[in-house]
DNA sequence: ACCTTAAA
DNA sequence: GTTAAGGTC
């Protein structure tokens, strides 16, 4: 049944944001700038000739009256040095578009800020079955919301092709198709969702209209702004040859640049012409039948039903430092950011965050640009704190909400002083000075995260000697919130500041009896702390009192967080009379393994906890205070200023991020210099609701498998389920904003078997749609080819060694992705930070890499501008060993010519595309002639002579630089012009085959 | 657990 | 500045 698929993408998003917000009509140009840059233009800009990434000054001058507005900058200061840019706004500006959407279709996937596809089909199925046939689609208005000048009115199947905002390609849509009535329906659809955006929210989108997502998201793009894009089966073909075959998506970055350099395409329709048998041969049995058939525009990928995102990540790249202090006030801020939003979807979403990530950008022994990330689940104190704030315990920001008998709504995420450069006004409402109080001064006076009245210190969090450890127990404070002290079972906590050594010590002692444990109801739980012990012990070994080998003293010491985390430790390891293991951060030991446990999140485990769980019934039954926030009534930027006033919601849980990352940060990497770092959070999964099944297993991850007719009970991974429970319905209400009662998704969830299915598992999974990525199989054939030509072996770094030595073959990835980046502004940047870094480590020579023969290859290659693009052919590595034939085995994608076949793969494909039997309406979208495909190949092979000579006249004629390189010259590959040589390289092994 | 690619 | 997802060890 071939399907009706939506691509929406909203014209130019963040300009359109700051437009509604600033109540500016729609010809008035305006950009969206950070720091130095353009990142949305509006259409009326646009057409002055003003651009994305525009340099402000050539913005200015092409469109005078051009109005432009930074992006919100977080941290008591709009200078580029003190503060960082927050996103939120567009965040919660998309999660407000998200619900209408969602009123169209359930099978509603986000797909980035400004982007959602939805599947219609089954919409469209019940609208042509209704009989007689209804003139009009459903308008599926906000039913609470709509006031009259919201409301929109129906429009007519019969009308929407006259529209000048709806475009059929080969058109006009021809009723009697029974696929052209599909896509008139949905259509019709599509037009009336638009116009709710806009009606609701004030932004205009615009759309496509295809059999699949590929097709509708080329689309989308086709006519814009306002407007939607119809893709009839017809129209495939010619709209696919001419189409630039690196703008499908996937194959925009080095798969098509690789696709386009081997195979000389430019067009899809030139990769048409390429054999299945040969794509597969050069790309591999995953990548070559993708792209053989995306080329044809056939494109399986089901739509799926991720409405929320599955991590959080807040980030800040600064000017090189090798400031620790400078290094702790980003860290910081970060923190403050990432435990606001945390908070915020803790009580919005009802999940928590499993795992932590810590990202920098350094340098290595080399000094070539070095990224690294590290992550640890979250510790047991800070679960412990989210579960606090869950069950509601931690005092909410100041009450807002009349609502009488409900609890607050939660607000969005209040983050550390906002303001906006362009808009004074906003930066005095929102307390700009006050984020000083929290501020972490650069001379170090006040610790992060301090404040002078902190009486004491928040078990659990910031401990050591010192005066960095000042931590903030007291401004945590707020009555009720000093989480351990709250609870009078608590264990005495005398230990807790006691010598870290002492207690590491003893935890590794006590610890033994825990790993030995096993299955039962504490299970998962203990996995996680087990780990979690693991990673602390790590963290906790070196130097760390007294002064180390850095010649740090206790007086300089920064906070150790996880010396305190091992006092936790401690107390977890504890047993009671009985002998058995106490958890005392969990009322129940089995709660959390059940939270674990795929599906099983549920009422069992609500009732099982001894503090009170937030009722699932009514809790959310409110508008989202978004909505009010988009009308300009409240903007993130007022009351900012109350998250560091209060200290609330810079809360222990920003402390303990903030002491995470710091800990980690300091311990691999003591001052080496670091332009970047970033604090992330992921793997959520779901709290515990009383009578309310998982939210994340619905709208935060996975397809839905079963649509249509899947009523069974194929519970075979445990997630969602046959019927939609009470957290389902929770959230329904709350996006379609309270009552739904015959509107949108709750129709739809009435009829059988719709939306009802199971949700896949996503962790672990391989990717079961779509084309696989080249790293893995590139990297493999690395290690292989550092095998086979006897090159050190790949070690696995020890976790705490100094993350600059890497494997060889990771490090000198880098210095061809170092040069690749984003062009030639980010070469030049790497070679002056280069010199710098130099400095800051100490300019010491290099050691030769390997051999003496190595030299600085930021520098070695930063001249030769364009080779270093598309480099991927090039071995990455200097050893001389290497010769001109061996490095296929070494080269980025093409190497996957050496992957193993995987007959899995190839069955599941064909599967999909017979299970999705597109043919059946569009024959376009049917399988492909067999005879066809022998004319082709032998069309190709010839071809493939041709080029063979061709290329053999030009390299004989000369080319630059390479001249004198053979195929078996033996001459070091590092040392040849790499574009002459790449370009035969490919050809010259692609040709053999 | 860590690294890589791709996208808006 | 973010997010998703794949792969290897
Ligand atoms: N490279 C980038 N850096 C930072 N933000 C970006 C970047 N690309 C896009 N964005 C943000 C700003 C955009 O408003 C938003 C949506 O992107 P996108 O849909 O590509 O453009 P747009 O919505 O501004 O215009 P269009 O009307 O063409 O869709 O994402
Ligand atoms: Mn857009």
């Amino acid at each position: 049944m071939a399907r009706v698929i939506v691509h929406v993408d909203l014209d130019a998003f963040y300009a359109a944001v700051e437009q509604v917000r600033l109540g500016l009509p729609l010809d008035q140009p305006l950009a969206v700038q950070q720091w130095e840059g353009l990142i949305a233009v509006n259409y009326a800009a646009r057409a002055k000739g003003v651009t994305r990434f525009m340099a402000i000054a050539e913005a200015k001058q092409k469109c005078p009256d051009l109005r432009l507005v930074h992006v919100e900058v977080i941290g008591g200061s709009s200078k580029r040095e003190e503060g960082k840019v927050s996103l939120e706004r567009y965040r919660q500006a998309s999660a407000n578009i998200l619900p209408i959407f969602h009123r169209f279709s359930p099978l509603c996937e986000k797909a980035s800020i400004d982007e959602a596809y939805l599947d219609l089909t089954a919409q469209v199925e019940a609208l042509l079955n209704q009989s007689p046939e209804p003139e009009t689609a459903p308008v599926y208005d906000n039913p609470e919301t709509a006031s009259a000048s919201e409301k929109s009115e129906p429009i007519s199947m019969a009308s929407v092709q006259s529209r000048s905002d709806v475009i059929v390609l080969d058109g006009p849509l021809d009723p009697s198709n029974e696929y052209d009535r599909r896509l008139l329906a949905g259509a019709t659809i599509v037009a009336q969702m638009r116009e709710a955006v806009f009606h609701e929210l004030g932004y205009t989108c615009s759309a496509g209209i295809a059999p699949n997502k590929l097709l509708a998201k080329l689309a989308s793009a086709m006519n814009k702004p306002y407007k939607q894009t119809v893709v009839t089966p017809r129209a495939i073909p010619g709209l696919m040859k001419d189409f630039p075959m690196r703008k499908i998506r996937n194959l925009g970055g080095k798969m098509g640049k690789e696709l386009c350099d081997t195979l000389g395409c430019e067009t899809a329709g030139d990769v048409q012409k390429i054999p299945e048998a040969v794509l597969i041969e050069k790309l591999g049995d995953k990548m070559g039948p993708w792209v053989f058939r995306a080329v044809r525009g056939i494109h399986d990928e089901p739509v799926q039903t991720r409405q929320i995102s599955k991590s959080m990540l807040a980030a800040k790249s600064y000017s090189l430092t090798n400031s620790i202090e400078d290094v702790r006030h980003w860290l910081r801020l970060l923190s403050m950011e990432l435990a606001a939003r945390i908070e915020y979807d803790v009580k919005l979403n009802k999940r928590r965050p499993k795992t932590f990530h810590l990202y920098y950008r350094g340098f290595d022994s080399r000094r070539r640009i070095q990224e690294h990330s590290k992550s640890c689940p979250v510790p047991p104190h800070i679960l412990q704190l989210i579960l606090q704030i869950h069950a509601g315990k931690t005092p909410k920001s100041p009450a807002k909400s009349q609502g009488g008998d409900l609890p607050p709504a939660p607000g969005p995420p209040q983050l550390p002083s906002v303001t906006s450069p362009h808009f004074p006004s906003e930066r005095a409402a929102s307390g700009g000075e006050v984020g000083a109080s929290g501020r972490d001064p650069r001379n170090g006076e006040e610790a992060p995260f301090s404040r002078k009245d902190s009486g004491g210190t928040v078990p659990g969090v910031a401990v050591g000697g010192g005066g960095g450890d000042v931590s903030a127990g007291g401004r945590m404070g707020g009555p009720g919130t000093s989480l351990l002290a709250e609870r009078g079972s608590e264990p005495p906590n005398g230990r807790r500041n006691a010598d870290p050594t002492a207690e590491l010590s003893n935890g590794t002692a006590a610890e033994a009896p825990l790993l030995q444990s096993n299955a039962g109801p504490a299970y998962q739980l203990e996995r996680e702390e087990s780990a979690w012990r693991s990673i602390t012990g790590h963290i906790r070994r070196g130097p760390c009192r007294g002064s180390d080998a850095d010649g740090r003293s206790d007086q300089d010491a920064l906070p150790r967080p996880f010396a305190s985390g091992q006092a936790e430790r401690e107390s977890l390891l504890r047993r009671d009379s009985s002998g058995q293991l106490k958890r005392p951060f969990l009322a129940h030991p089995g709660v959390d393994g059940q939270l674990e446990r795929e599906g099983l999140a549920g009422p069992e485990a609500g009732a099982a906890l001894e503090y009170h769980l937030p009722e699932s019934s009514g809790q959310l039954e409110r508008k989202l205070p978004e909505t009010e926030w988009a009308d300009g009534g409240q903007s993130i930027a007022d009351g900012i200023g109350a998250a560091l006033a209060s200290g609330e919601h810079a809360g222990p849980l920003a402390e303990a991020l903030y002491s995470f990352g710091l800990s980690i940060f300091e311990k691999a990497e003591h001052n080496m210099p670091s332009t970047r770092v970033a604090v992330a959070a992921g793997d959520f999964v779901d709290l515990p609701v009383k009578g309310a099944h998982s939210i994340t297993s619905f709208f935060q991850a996975g397809e839905v498998r079963g649509v249509a007719g899947s009523g069974g009970a194929d519970g075979d991974n445990g997630k969602g389920g046959e019927r939609i429970n009470e957290r389902e319905k929770e959230r329904v209400t709350r996006l379609s904003g309270g009552k739904q009662k015959s509107h949108g998704i709750a129709r739809f969830f009435g009829q059988k078997g719709f939306a009802t299915g199971h949700v896949a598992a996503q962790s672990g999974a391989g990717r079961a749609h779509g084309p696989p990525q080249g790293s893995a199989v590139e990297t493999g054939e690395r290690a292989r080819g550092n095998e086979l030509l006897g090159l050190e072996k790949s070690q696995p770094e020890s976790p705490d060694v100094h993350v600059g030595a890497v494997r060889k073959t990771r490090a000198a990835n880098r210095i061809v992705e170092g040069l690749e980046g984003n062009g030639t502004e980010k070469k030049v940047r790497d070679r002056v930070a280069s010199d710098q870094v130099a400095q800051l480590m100490g300019n010491r020579s290099l050691e030769p890499e390997q051999e003496g023969k190595e030299v600085d290859r930021n520098l070695d290659k930063a001249g030769s501008d364009k080779t270093a693009c598309g480099e991927q052919a090039e071995p990455r590595t200097s050893n001389s060993a290497v010769s001109a034939d061996a490095p296929e085995m070494l080269t980025g994608l093409q190497s996957s010519v050496f992957g193993k076949l995987s007959a899995n793969v190839a069955d599941r494909l064909e599967h999909d595309r017979r299970k999705s039997d597109a043919g059946a309406l569009c024959p376009e979208l049917s399988a492909v002639d067999v005879r066809q495909q022998q004319r082709l190949m032998a069309d190709f092979e010839r071809q493939k002579r041709f080029a063979a000579l061709v290329k053999k006249r030009e390299s004989e004629a000369g080319g630059r630089g390479g001249a004198s390189h053979g195929k078996k010259g033996g001459q070091k590959r590092k040392e040849r012009s790499q574009e002459g040589a790449e370009g035969q390289q490919r050809i010259s092994s692609f040709l053999k085959h």
